[in-house]
DNA sequence: TCCTAATTGCGATTTTATCTCAAATGCATA
DNA sequence: TATGCATTTGAGATAAAATCGCAATTAGGA
């Protein structure tokens, strides 16, 4: 039956999910990840968790939680819009951009002239009224690269101060 | 010196909160805004409240995330990084940017090719690592716009700013 | 100062996310 | 193809974050 597996056009990414020991591909995270492709808008958790429970019943809200935690840090899947676990705020003053570290969630203010004039949205936004913006930076934070251990390629990522 | 924020005394568009009858200045909500522009980073709606019950104790905890609700959709504070009170999430493909609606947290995708080759932090992230951006544009989507054209609480909505 | 509408505080409730641990599974190796 | 072992899963409890309803209080215009 495994044979198949790849009449659906194997999910880009997907074998992202196994650099080396330590990162099975179950059958559960590629059940969560084509949910993911499948769906044009950004879905939540809890909303995916739907999605897969129809394929696959009696799977745990956990483990779809943990599949996204594991994917995001192998780079196969974004977080989209989210700073941990709790919203966050700030006081609009001068143009600023962001920094986002996509292990551990701290987002820095980055000051960047180069793109405080940047083109809008276009005819694509109609009936959007544009009131602000900002670029988010994505990457990995200066701390985070030197506590995860060397890793082989840009994944495999380690939770190690990930508390709030 | 008015024209920038930075001031302990008085907090930046503070006046914007009634712009007529419909959005009393309390003091609560004084002390949620002066909070929050007390800090350089991005406090969730919970460390603010530690913050202002230093100040103000037996303030509750519903009042301040109902200030910081109410200061969204004034447009005197922002969330950031934000979709709702759940993480979305989705797969990364070609480059896309996104349109919020600061009033229904709405994200919606935008492809404009115009921003596909934006120059990058610079020497300000030093240290960080780029591994993708995007562009997100805060406004009001179509929807939220038509609905709120003559609403029964919030009058105007919004002060508009755009440039700042 | 008076009056009215709006806000506050409190506690309960809902929503979202995480944790523990025995049992099940993926996968490298032979 | 079978075997061994580290990793993942499932289930429910638990924690964390956010929201709701209502009576008492307060802001702000007249």
């Amino acid at each position: 039956m495994k044979s198949h597996a790849g009449r659906r056009a194997a999910v880009a990414g997907l074998e992202g999910l196994c650099p080396r020991r330590g990162l099975p591909l179950t059958v559960q995270r590629r059940a969560v990840l084509e949910a993911l492709a499948a769906r044009r808008d950004h879905p939540t958790a809890d909303q995916l968790y739907e999605d897969v429970a129809r394929r696959l019943p009696g799977i745990s809200r956990a483990t779809v939680y943990r599949a996204l935690e594991v994917m995001v840090r192998a780079g196969v899947v974004r977080k989209v819009w989210y700073a941990g676990a709790a919203t966050r705020f700030e006081v609009p003053e001068r143009r600023h951009h962001h920094l986002v570290c996509v292990l551990c969630d701290a987002v820095v203010d980055l000051h960047q002239p180069a793109l405080d004039r940047l083109p809008g949205p276009g005819r694509a936004a109609r009936g959007f009224r544009v009131l602000d913006y900002s670029v988010q930076f994505m990457g990995v934070c200066a701390q985070c690269a030197r506590s995860t251990k060397t890793p082989p390629r840009q994944s495999s990522g380690r939770q190690s101060h990930e508390g709030k």
